[in-house]
DNA sequence: CCGGACGCCTGTCGGC
DNA sequence: TGCCGACAGGCGTCCG
């Protein structure tokens, strides 16, 4: 579900709601997630006010005194502000976050694949490690996409994808940026120009910014934490779109579908080369 | 090291 | 109406 226009909407829905309180509690109904959530977890937090709520990559961060709680939302997350009375819980809602003021955070997530993990106070929890930098990060540039594709094979899509490459791009925002800067995304990584690279770390951060600012996509079961889809997905040009006309001005060619490491892919026959 | 396939889960949708 | 396979916004792990 869920890529960095979603998480960053989910976590300025949260904000307002969460920074500055403290955490009553936290109640865990099912820890086996993506991961096992960490059984010491709401000990620790326990009683620890809420310093801020950041994001890294596709992670939450909810920082405290006491370390930090990362959370992802992998396929299915949800999250809901809820203020008393609070309705029961239902089959998906895999733990709650207790505040000072009654709010419960409610987290759902019916696939499973979303993860709630601890890391101690100034340590780096390792699946931050190793993350590729913030699209918005001077060091993501052309330059720097033109030497880290060197030798490689791999078509460039995957690539983009690689949160090791740059964080918080998914399936739905790599087919819109490499659409947008007129790459196809079959086309292996080594053979793209670094002019072309450059327009599309451009396309990137601009595609991502406008869907920030659309609330994200909602597909089928995106929501934000007070229960509204987001809107960017009347503004996608490719994804989602086989067999209807490409929507740049001119091109007059057809989006088709096809299968690139596992993931659907979408690109216009014509103007993506 | 690299690239590709697999598996983790549940819900939904389209076709028969 | 019911069943069954395909597919879904992510990503760690394994294999060749």
């Amino acid at each position: 579900m869920p890529e960095l226009p979603e998480v960053e909407t989910v976590r300025r829905a949260l904000a307002p709601h969460t920074v500055g309180r403290t955490i009553r509690r936290l109640l865990l109904r099912r820890s086996d997630l993506r991961f096992p959530i960490p059984p010491e977890l709401p000990e620790r937090l326990q009683g620890q006010a809420i310093l801020a709520l950041d994001r890294r990559a596709k992670y939450l961060l909810l920082e405290t005194a006491a370390g930090q709680a990362l959370i992802h939302l992998g396929m299915s997350g949800q999250f809901h502000i809820l203020k008393p009375p609070v309705a029961p819980p239902t089959t998906h809602d895999h733990w709650d976050a207790v505040l000072d003021d009654h709010t419960v955070l409610r987290y759902r997530d019916p696939r499973r694949f979303g993860a709630l993990l601890y890391a101690e106070p100034g340590v780096t929890h390792p699946m931050l490690a190793g993350l590729g930098p913030e699209p918005w990060d001077p060091h993501f540039s052309g330059v720097y996409l033109r030497q880290l594709f060197n030798g490689r094979r791999a078509p460039i899509k995957p690539l983009l994808m690689d949160q090791r490459v740059v964080v918080g791009v998914g399936n739905i925002y790599a087919a819109e940026a490499l659409h947008d800067a007129g790459i196809d995304p079959r086309r292996r990584a080594a053979r793209v120009s670094e002019q072309r690279l450059e327009r599309l770390v451009g396309a990137v951060r601009a595609v991502l910014e406008r869907a920030i600012n659309d609330g994200g996509t909602t597909l089928r079961d995106f929501v934000n934490p007070s229960g509204e889809p987001g809107y960017f997905a009347t503004a996608l040009k490719v994804y989602g779109r086989a067999g209807a006309p490409c929507l740049k001005p001119g091109c007059g060619g057809t989006v088709v579908k096809g299968q690139l490491g596992q993931r659907s892919s979408y690109w216009c026959a014509r103007c993506q080369r």
